[in-house]
DNA sequence: TAGATTGTTAATCGATTAACAATC
DNA sequence: TAGATTGTTAATCGATTAACAATC
């Protein structure tokens, strides 16, 4: 049960998706070539991957599904429920707000934040939305270890230290600004600019 | 000149992002490890993303910021204007519409799609939104060779094909789905639950 | 000239792919 | 038993890191 690196770890929710359909569909095992192709991979990298689950297959069986939704659940935190608060009500925070698809995932965001008084007081696809002024004592004391970030890249760095002030572990960043925090906080960086220029390039490569 | 690799391509965005910062203040050339250190990359690294560009550094003094710009907006695709359609105008597609990155980026929304007809006919952001019958023909009579797909997952499918019978060229998939389209069509998918699966799997890993 | 920085070649590392033995 | 499928060990591949020569 090794631990997984980055491109493995992308792979299992994908795992967990397509077992959780067949476990619905009363399918008792699967195995790694038929998932595979399911998802268009490698069979001899979904059976090795399956193998570092700890989970263990039978031959000419497969693997128990059950089993292997279980463990993928919870390697990808959607065990366990999990709370988050999100900062920037704009657009793509009110979007991310009311995402179904987090819910599944076992995080639920119980505050959002907005520097726009108008912002304050409303309830956003079911969660409340406060002064940025109160991130800090919020975080602390409800003890949330997710922020989400929306606000605008230049106060980005700004609301990022008032999380960390109210003890945040870790920060989904939606901005393109590079956050200064400390060592112990984690960062994860979503950047659709950067995705759209991968994109742009391989199109353009294409074309040649 | 040799192909970028996946890692080395995501970034390109970010050095060009920090070097066109850098032209702005009126610094002429820039040495691949101060560009490493604003980026907190391996200073290594970074000299051989940029020698791989095919611009020429001088010793003592660096690479030219220009030149380098330049060239990253040319690899990037920010350098040549593309266009794209986007078919779901729901709350990720709205603040989709709305996101000035992708402008940066040479990214025009043309035309956007939705099947439900209140949303129809409607501007938002400066892009008209059409019903989705008209994608394949809308498609096809403006040239346009990107897609981009915030539709429910269970409409992806289908939506893809409209696009493809239209001849689009590359797909920025959004929802969960897994597309079945010609191999000359490039998807590229943006899943925020396995993101998320990811951050809160490292978040995890810390705890322990 | 001396020293900083590039350019290039070699070593390391991690992930993927291949080969094959173990087992139900 | 025979054959499919797992589990494991080795080979390959690509990306990163290190070492060092070239050069302004």
């Amino acid at each position: 049960m090794a631990a997984f690196g980055t491109k493995a770890l992308h792979r299992l929710p994908l795992y967990l998706r397509v077992l959780r359909e067949w476990e619905r569909e009363g399918r008792g095992h699967a195995s790694g070539a038929v998932l595979a192709a399911a998802l268009g991979l490698d069979p001899i990298l979904v059976r090795k991957d399956l193998a570092r689950t700890g989970v263990r297959g039978t031959p000419r069986v497969g693997f128990p599904i059950a089993e292997l939704v279980a463990e993928l659940e919870r390697l990808t935190g959607a065990a366990s429920e999990q709370t988050a608060v999100l900062a920037g009500v704009g657009r793509l925070g009110s979007a991310l707000l009311g995402y179904p698809g987090f819910r599944k995932q076992g995080l639920r965001i119980v505050a959002a934040f907005d520097a726009a008084p108008e912002r304050c007081n409303l309830v956003l696809s079911g969660t409340p939305v406060f002064p940025a002024g109160a991130i800090t004592e919020m975080v602390m004391r409800l003890g949330v270890p997710l922020g989400i970030l929306t606000v605008p890249a230049e106060r980005a760095q700004r609301v990022a230290e008032q999380m960390v002030a109210g003890g945040i572990r870790a920060i989904w960043n939606f901005t393109p600004a590079r956050l200064e925090v400390p060592d112990e906080v984690l960062v994860q960086r979503e950047d659709l600019a950067v995705s759209l220029a991968v994109l742009l390039h391989r199109l353009q490569e294409r074309s040649v």
